[in-house]
DNA sequence: TTGAAAGCGCTAACAC
DNA sequence: GTGTTAGCGCTTTCAA
């Protein structure tokens, strides 16, 4: 591989000093035309390429943002990534990433990873820090990490993240909710997810509350833990339902995957969607528009969110202020899996 | 943020040079069991982390891997970036990774914006290295860029890349077309992908040259060019399809998207899969197991792929010999979309 | 075995 | 406006 140019053979060959020639790129102070011109041209001429590590070893810190994801494959977490990517290039940054999948060894190490790389911000969506009770001995290490690089998350650490996003998780839960209410349902079921995690744990506790405002019967046996978040969990869920004496009209799924095994589920009793079960989903991947029928979903903005957790961490990095906590609003996307309870 | 620790700083309150620090962190040289304590406890007690900025400016070059792909969302690539991103973290190299959603803009700015990272590696997969004629100036681009940092790719960039790794895509189609002629069919089609995109027309040719070959009937009509890739072009091609005087009896779909979309036009029409229509796709992601029936398709091991991928990468940063040209073989995993022609 | 010193490529004082 | 210089944190000769 050839040696790259750098500013110093850029100076000699313009007959400049390499400060000359670092002043015109980096624009913190006046170059004459006629010497701005020339390096210009050997700039293009050379294809020089400036050395982001020089720079990041000098400035301490580099243009890079370090994101830690539960998991890129779900398209919840794909999407946002893909998002937060588009976002960190609009503003000059680039993204190391990694997937923990939930290995609690792995965030660790990932932690230190990018704080070796010396990345501005560590951004951190998934995972432990949406864990209900992250452990102590993980909230300290993130405060480590804390004091020497900005960590922006969605979840809750303690208070060592210094900003944090959130989704509504209770507003959304209360769109399902009054939807399926609204559609005349009093038997509504929710399924799937896990009750460590702080996202499904605040969308069952709304949903439980909401039913119990509006009057409608809430049954331990309609609220089914997990086993998780894929349609497996779903499947099984929504057997676990189909076998009850008294089954739900309306079934609430934590994400489009559950919502699909639900269907299957269904599907496989001989029953349909929306004319036995009315179904509705939290996320609005593009799973929800592959299924048939369409499914009715919860939808963030990922955009927005994505906007919001990469703005931050772009401000926090340049020492800016910023709002401490932030909320992104869901809205709830109708298709075609529920119908008026009773009506049609 | 607090300042950071370096080797000065253990060097200094362990009594010893940084350069033995330095020794003992990269283990290049032999230091006294005695030093070696001191050092170890001084590190662990300041939560020292080595400066990866300083440390790449040094060796001018880091263990970062640059990872350029089409698409974080499409199932196939948000799996396989999982893959080399674990692939990665295994041989001690992070991924800074960007999705081009077929910007060529942006695969250029991409192509330098990591050449500027001084990645070890740049891994390209799909975009414009995938295309069947990558223009000009592109492949200049890239042939300037592989001079300094080495390029692996799927795809093929006028040898300007220091290794590829390939899909088989002719075997794939072999796959597909063996299997449903096995299971009695003769007229079968060919649904989705784009002309330009080497990977499709690979699979087109290869499927068009077994028709004849087993001399069943090529029909023009039952190849239908995209107009891409997701779902709704899979809808459209099959309703062109479903359209026509003489319908095929199987359909062969460029991916699971498109055949998803096959489905649900085939269900419009009252018709069954695979009653009416058998379905075989390319890729088998999670989605060929989200619907129902399951699709019968074809697998690459996205786990090899990865492998292999970052494999090179990391053997030609280190000036390893590898092997040039690469090749993933897929197999078929048959579900339940397909049956019997005829027979049953 | 260990230390001193140079240098990777860049930017920002500090002079002029 | 421009050049000189020091230093970001690390590794690696070169000597001792």
């Amino acid at each position: 591989m050839g040696k790259m140019v750098t500013i110093y053979d850029i100076a000699r060959e313009a007959g400049v000093s390499p400060a000359t020639v670092s002043r015109m790129l980096t624009g913190n102070a006046k170059v004459s035309e006629e010497k701005r011109k020339r390096i210009t041209e050997l700039i293009r001429a050379y294809d020089y390429k400036p050395n982001a590590l020089a720079k990041g070893l000098r400035e301490t810190k580099s243009r890079v943002i370090g994101m830690i994801l539960v998991d890129f494959v779900n398209p919840f977490y794909a999407t946002l990534l893909s998002s937060c990517e588009k976002e960190a290039r609009k503003r000059g940054y680039s993204l190391i990433v990694t997937s923990t999948l939930g290995d609690r060894e792995l965030e660790d190490a990932y932690l230190d990873t990018m704080c070796q790389q010396r990345v501005a911000t560590i951004v951190m969506v998934g995972g432990r820090s949406d864990e209900l009770a992250p452990d102590e001995g993980y909230v300290g290490h993130v405060k480590r990490i804390a004091e020497s690089v900005p960590v922006v998350t969605n979840g809750y650490l303690g208070g060592a993240e210094g900003c944090r996003v959130r989704l509504d998780e209770e507003k959304a839960a209360e769109l399902a909710v009054e939807y399926l209410r609204d559609l005349g349902h009093r038997e509504i079921a929710f399924i799937g997810g896990k009750g460590e995690i702080r996202s499904t744990v605040e969308k069952r506790l709304k949903y439980a509350q909401l039913l119990m405002q509006n009057g409608l019967p809430t049954r331990k046996e309609w609220i089914v833990d997990g086993p998780g978040y894929d349609d497996k969990s779903g499947y099984e869920a929504m057997r676990k339902l189909l076998a009850l004496p008294c089954r739900p009209t309306a079934v609430i799924a934590v994400n489009d995957f559950t919502a699909a095994g639900a269907a299957h589920a269904i599907w496989e009793e001989g029953l349909g969607i929306p004319e036995d079960f009315s179904l509705v989903s939290f996320d609005d991947t593009y799973v929800s528009n592959l299924c048939r029928p369409r499914l009715t979903s919860v939808s963030y903005d990922l955009e927005e969110f994505a906007s919001r957790l990469i703005g931050s961490a772009v401000d926090i990095a340049h020492g800016r202020k910023i709002e401490q906590n932030q909320v992104v609003e869901p809205k709830l996307v109708v298709r075609d899996s529920c119908k008026q309870y009773g009506g049609g």
